[in-house]
DNA sequence: TATTGTTATACTCTATAACTATA
DNA sequence: TATAGTTATAGAGTATAACAATA
């Protein structure tokens, strides 16, 4: 079955774009959207963003502890537990992220008035201007490239993208 | 001057499709963009999407060797030193995913005649099958979630994301 | 009994620095 | 001399499993 499907694909060996693709035509935007985020989430793309935005941001602010404060700013205090899905990691990862945090005064911990064993994660004024400048950055940085764009293309496409991923596969 | 920035900033505190976030209205589709590239950063989006992609590929498949897969399917036979920027590591970093691939025989080492120094990567059939099947899962995974867009509204969508990520900040 | 924050442990992956072989 | 592949080492980050405190 799997040599029947590796046959039929390699007897339509069309080029897509000039690279060295031998698959069929057929879900051709699919195709063309996998590999825009495929480029995306490489691993080169994303560090190569990461250390462009976070310049002189001071150490604490980084890959692993920026989707902290992001979400924070996003979501309001919350305690380690209830963020670490959000965040991607163990709570125990979440603890060790908002330690760093807290040492370079981006966040402080608050007693739950709700719940006496939990501690909410709280962004200070630091780190609420340290989230708005980082957004601001990147914001900046993906309108300088988008600004050969026609006009109202690229708030089209702005709409589009939030459109995909709030309704798509990642929601 | 930063607190006078962050003063402004927090003057016009206006509610971004139910966020709460507090800054202006200017830039609104780099901001808009920005949320959306955020939320398909986060780690938990990444490991979740590779999770569900390489569901009963062999253990030989996952986030770290993909990228190595997929890069010589793009580009073809390369050697490690050329193919570490690419892929976002060190050669020593792809000597080791390259070991992985090749004791899982998805590559295989081939001396390079132009340089007797280099080994060559190359894809094998079972190689170039998994690239072919993750990348049309991912397509699959994609379409599913556009099939309820307006005819046309998908395909626009792809042309202007592949737009965006080859003129874009990323390229 | 379950869940909170935290911490020690083992594990994975990385860059760096070596090493040998070849350009 | 410089660069290829490879490997040992140290460092960073993670999940797991503990711990005491609270629900």
């Amino acid at each position: 079955m799997r040599a029947l499907r590796t046959l039929l694909l390699h007897c339509s060996s069309n080029s897509v774009r000039g690279a060295r693709y031998s698959w069929g035509v057929e879900n051709q935007a699919g195709h063309e959207i996998a590999d825009a985020l495929g480029m995306l989430l490489r691993r080169s793309t994303r560090t190569q963003l990461h250390r462009r935005l976070t310049e002189g941001m001071g150490e604490a602010v980084d890959e692993l502890t920026y989707p902290v404060l992001s979400t924070l700013a996003r979501t309001g205090p919350r305690s380690a537990a209830d963020l670490a899905p959000d965040v991607g990691v163990d709570r125990s990862g979440v603890t060790r992220r908002a330690s760093r945090l807290e040492a370079a005064g981006l966040i402080r911990r608050e007693p739950d008035p709700a719940d006496g064993r939990a501690y909410l994660l709280v962004l200070t004024e630091e780190g609420r201007a340290a989230v708005a400048e980082l957004r601001d950055r990147l914001a900046a940085h993906i309108m300088a490239s988008l600004s050969s764009w026609p006009p109202g293309e690229a708030e089209r496409f702005a709409h589009d993208l939030h459109r995909f991923m709030t309704g798509g596969p990642f929601s």
